[in-house]
DNA sequence: TTCAATTATAGCACATGTGCTATAATTATT
DNA sequence: AATAATTATAGCACATGTGCTATAATTGAA
């Protein structure tokens, strides 16, 4: 029998148990807080801000602070528009360890 | 008048005129396509199929496809996960232009 | 100390990300 | 050509990201 094989009976049968009553997504807080501390790094760096960061690039105010603080879990797209608002590229932004 | 009273007035004002019937969030395929092209490549330099890097990331098989189709907008917290397993730095999986 | 500017928090409605399950399509191997 | 392996798609239920509005708290300037 192929590896493949047991990895999808296994794969599914462990997942289910652990699925039985509520459904937690993955909210990785030590990398959300790493990355909060260097946007708002680079933010105050560039000059910006959160008012006129949420003007210029259309993200609410409410959004901007919830990033910074770490409290969502922003989705790729909200992170782009931020990046080209500011003009700093993508590996500078995620420039950090998790 | 302070600049920022007026930003906040112009903001409300324009924002609302756009926003009558139905809110459409943000959705950059461009930089999403970018992402999956690399996320994808990298996937397949490591070595793992969808299946393995689902099954050792904890992330289901059909996410990592729609990710790497760039039909969804997967949030910080997911890629993250997806570097760790991979055992990618995130400024090389974020090295692409947008 | 007071006031202005900035940032953080709260809660609601809506849009959508995610897991699950199943199936279809494509690619690789025999 | 047939089969196996891999990837893509579909739809549903649930969790949560996002915009909006308002207010509270903190920080900076006068």
């Amino acid at each position: 029998m192929c590896y493949n094989y047991f990895l999808n009976i296994f794969n599914l049968s462990s997942m289910k148990m652990a699925r039985e009553k509520d459904r937690k997504l993955i909210f990785d807080k030590q990398g959300l807080e790493a990355f909060a501390i260097q946007l708002k790094k680079i933010r105050n760096n560039k000059g910006f801000t959160q008012n006129q960061l949420a003007f210029e690039s259309g993200i609410s105010i409410s959004q901007i602070a919830r990033i910074e603080t770490a409290r969502i879990n922003p989705t790729l797209s909200t992170i782009f528009v931020l990046s080209r608002t500011m003009d700093v590229s993508l590996p500078e932004l995620f420039n950090f360890q998790i």
